[in-house]
DNA sequence: CAGTGGTCTAGACCACACG
DNA sequence: GTGTGGTCTAGACCACTGA
């Protein structure tokens, strides 16, 4: 019915990104591609320019930048699939098609309860807490950094010594007789602090899906509370919602 | 010759960060911040890493940033909150808690469906669709961007042409008899493209949170494929998960 | 060591809003 | 026209990797 308006010539970003498609597309995954100088030089365009453009393509997950080494395409990974109803770890999401995932850099802290974490776990401010971050990596690859806070009576550091492989979830079920019921989880959209970024070897900035949970018993008890950063391209999670006076 | 020593080279983005935010902080909701030259030379940094610096706090909905005006604080905006058991429209949700939104630049198009529509509306390929896209608005600030795309059988465009408020959901709830039943929704983070950041009125790259749906009736017919791409700040979405199995 | 990506600079020009 | 943010450039230096 009617076009859409588009301004051409002068946004070289866009065809930048016409041309990075392509290029990435015909480079076999694994290979690396152009040293930065020389690709800018290649497409006639500064190499801050280039730089800008091939974000999204790593946001997408479709290459990776290594400092010092280069930018490699990847090849299509597996992708983790999920529904929201049900709360389930990552390894177990990962053992169901047959992903190995492993988990990396993990750090264990005792600290005193913030006023953010005092009201989401129900406790005192300055209260003793137990928080666990650590990198989830699939395929040698970092894909998701998770941080659960917990109170120390929940949970205490020396539970953590051995076998434990990421998941606070599969813990808690195994080792505790609490009665978990269920996760109250915020969903947002962040960019990628420095911190983070490092972490999950991507650029500041990237965008990365949020979940902010709260893990409750059955009693209503607050007993977890998570921030869960997720890499797009290798998870896939899904709501079904029930319309509005239908049923 | 006489160049300047970078000092913490590797820290500037974090001070920066830090300096503008009590920036920010300080400045009363609605009034505009220096010019981002002055602001660069009174923070001692280049344009390009004061901009930077800046992006991140455009993406929380802190600043907003207006081409041949300047740059200027937000207020803290009321927040719509949505639980994502129930599929409610924007509109719905907003009048619960008494905000104004409106509807602008409508966009309302014949196409035909592409790979994607045809898979995700469960149609021919090149079959007629009706596309509608529409920016949605809160405090006159483009708070969303939605596209619904339907089979020409189910929404024809005249339908559109009185009373329509965006809410293509509340349309075929009130003006059809289909007996609408779930919507399956995947949940993405996603950078904002050149087109949309325009639309939104935010930078490219900036992070949105994308909503990719199908609309069910009772028999399991799709009639509605739909994106929609939030701008993070003024939505808060949550659910409710079930712990699943005790080992 | 050489080569890579990561950061920052100074300056230029463009597109837009407003008087 | 003036002043704003938006884009792009050319070049410099830093931090990291691997031979």
């Amino acid at each position: 019915m009617t076009q859409e308006v588009q301004v051409e010539s002068t946004h070289i970003f866009q065809r930048l990104q016409t041309q990075l498609s392509r290029m990435i597309a015909e480079t076999p995954p694994g290979n690396r591609l152009p040293a930065e100088p020389e690709l800018a030089k290649q497409l006639g365009v500064s190499r801050a320019t280039l730089r800008e453009a091939m974000r999204s393509f790593e946001g997408q997950g479709l290459i990776r930048r290594r400092q010092g080494i280069g930018t490699f395409v990847v090849g299509h990974s597996q992708v983790i699939e999920s529904g929201l109803e049900v709360l389930e770890s990552i390894e177990t999401l990962a053992r169901r098609i047959q992903l190995e995932v492993s988990m990396g850099a993990l750090h264990v802290s005792q600290i005193k309860a913030t006023p953010t974490m005092a009201t989401a776990l129900q406790v005192e401010e300055n209260a003793q807490l137990v928080q666990i971050a650590r990198v989830i990596q699939a395929e040698r690859r970092p894909v998701a950094y998770l941080v659960d806070t917990l109170p120390e009576d929940i949970l205490a550091p020396a539970d953590l010594q051995q076998g434990f492989t990421g998941s606070v979830l599969d813990l808690l079920l195994q080792h505790s007789s609490l009665p978990l019921a269920t996760s109250r989880a915020e969903i947002q959209a962040v960019a990628a602090s420095p911190e983070i970024a490092r972490l999950l070897e991507i650029q500041r900035g990237d965008v990365l899906l949020l979940f902010s949970a709260q893990l409750f018993t059955s009693t209503g008890k607050v007993v977890d509370y998570s921030l869960s950063y997720f890499l797009p391209g290798y998870f896939q999670f899904h709501v079904v919602r029930r319309v509005e006076g239908s049923r």
